[in-house]
DNA sequence: CCCATTTTTGCAAGCGCGTGCAATTTTGCA
DNA sequence: TGCAAAATTGCACGCGCTTGCAAAAATGGG
């Protein structure tokens, strides 16, 4: 491809490269009269500006490496696809890198990312801030989770948890649930906090009680395993809470097929994420909703800001909000 | 990032440029001993070779364009996902580009892909292989769909649906299902032909029924309308069958909360997948299984053969396997 | 219409690396 | 040990583009 090169385009245009060079250049010194005659032999030759050579030549890069678990669950792909598609829209060359268990830092980032990164977006748990900064050479990077200190140079999109959270316990609270059991997060994860222990917090402003729980690993299958446990333990709660979708569909699916309890007669089982399946009529799961839309427009915003209008603030951050959907009440 | 150039390292192993570039290019000549000064020289200073520099300087590219469509489905992220995954293993570097409907050919390619491809793998019925091949400077593209004819210079992974449906029928056959509902992929798609039209030449073969069918679109919603449609316009037959997994959930569904009907013993629903849902016990969806992991590895097999023993086959194919699972009988 | 500004243009030096070629070193064998 | 062949090395050019700088052209005010 791309045999046509930006000197076949000066010579048929009578201008000298730079000239060409400059017209495709954002607010760069041409002339009307120039760009135009560029222009013209430019999409006579159907030319387009190799990316590799003039990042090479400008020491900038317009790849945005996305990080993400080389694991799939059933959100992050899908927020992966639209970051993609997103970035792709505004001209950015989206990348996407893989980690897995065997995560060593920035050694294990150095053996994949073998070019510069204009910035990048972290959703993995493992990757610290700190192991990605040192990539990206003209935005910081924006980290989805909470692997940061305060005084590292990133920019944050912070999912609003406890709100949903809140929305729900009062929810349930009203209408006289009481006792919980509790599948978290991996206690690595930073999902374990902002919703695990949010949950607590929260069932410890109202009078509801936590009296059990287990670790799941945001599997259906850990959702399975985890009611399993759980109901071998002690008798039925008022209400299971998960921390996301995929382990209360497992967990709602052993209740129902295992155990053959009614849900949410026998329990009431509510999922974090509302992912698609989440509204399906077989599970009809009351869910805290956190929208990947939402997700992808707040990158996308930090992104404008900084990539577009080259901001220079210290620190970016987004919020995005939760909502507790109630289905089957 | 990459502050340390091959001259750098050239200088601290006290050899010449050439000496570390080509330590760093496989099968070149230099001998141990270089290689050796030069390997920790590198080490010492962290340096790791710019791909982008290197890319041009070659006139190659590492870079493997995954193409697919805008609109995610059940099945394609995490196809992506997986492909991405594998790529990235091999040392190249996956590039995922999102078509839409708004896709005009080569020319929307064009525009996002601002680099020479090394190859690219396409999973996007609109995407025709005369789009891409011209971008693709190392090996002939790899076509998941059937878009190329045959003289085109591509690669091809097919799936070998007729076995799974052939399998599907006789299984149905034996056991005295008649009649069939069939909720066919959109016309314009690639799996329209091979599963529709397959299913359809499957039943005249045995004395099973087409009684209806409808178009979807491969989506959860697609499969109720289509149940609604269907049931609407006549008497339940013995069996639906759906292109994919998510329509015949969809159905499923419909079928059995809006129309209080039980399944299977109503109406059996089979789909074609077997995406992780289909093995819950809430659906328990019979289907024919289509692994993307096998698809993955051929694809990888292809890639290994092109890229790294530079095959020069016309044509390599590979053909993925398909098989009924039976579920609920 | 002239000269001082401002704008536009071309030149040329890179960006970091690959690679053909010729020079140099090593190897193998007599 | 000597010499031809083979292996290794360094030089220098170029991949396609950006950009500082100085020269050239356009602009504007008196």
């Amino acid at each position: 491809m791309q045999r046509v090169t930006a000197d076949q385009v000066a010579e048929r245009a009578g201008v000298s490269r730079s000239a060409v060079s400059r017209t495709f250049t954002k607010d760069a010194s041409v002339s009307a009269r120039t760009a135009e005659k560029v222009l013209k032999a430019a999409r006579e030759l159907g030319y387009r500006p190799n990316a590799i050579a003039s990042s090479l030549a400008s020491g900038s890069s317009n790849i945005v490496a996305l990080i993400t678990i080389s694991k799939p669950d059933f959100r992050r792909p899908y927020l992966i696809h639209h970051l993609n598609n997103a970035l792709q829209k505004m001209g950015l060359v989206p990348y996407t890198i893989c980690v897995d268990e065997n995560y060593r830092g920035a050694e294990t980032l150095a053996q994949i990312i073998q070019m510069p990164l204009n910035t990048a977006i972290v959703s993995a748990d493992a990757v610290n801030a700190s192991d990605v900064i040192p990539f990206c050479i003209h935005s910081p990077p924006i980290m989805l989770n909470s692997n940061f200190s305060q005084d590292e140079r990133v920019d944050v999109v912070n999912v609003d948890d406890a709100t949903g959270i809140q929305q729900m316990t009062s929810y349930l609270h009203d209408r006289d649930y009481k006792t919980v059991w509790l599948v978290t997060a991996r206690r690595s994860s930073s999902a374990f906090h902002s919703r695990s222990v949010g949950l607590l917090e929260a069932l410890a402003r109202s009078d509801m009680k936590l009296i059990d729980k287990e670790e799941g690993d945001f599997s259906y299958e850990s959702g399975q395993e985890a009611f399993e446990k759980l109901s071998s333990r002690g008798p039925l709660p008022d209400c299971l809470f998960c921390a996301n979708d995929a382990m209360a569909m497992g967990a709602m699916d052993t209740a129902r097929f295992v155990h053959g309890l009614s849900v949410p007669q026998d329990i009431r089982i509510i999922g974090f994420d509302d992912v698609p399946q989440a509204s399906w009529p077989s599970y009809n799961l009351s869910t805290i909703k956190q929208s990947v839309i939402d997700t992808v427009d707040a990158i996308m915003e930090i992104i404008q800001l900084r990539v577009a209008k080259s901001c220079d603030e210290d620190r970016i951050t987004r919020t995005v909000p939760t909502s507790f959907i109630a289905r089957d009440f």
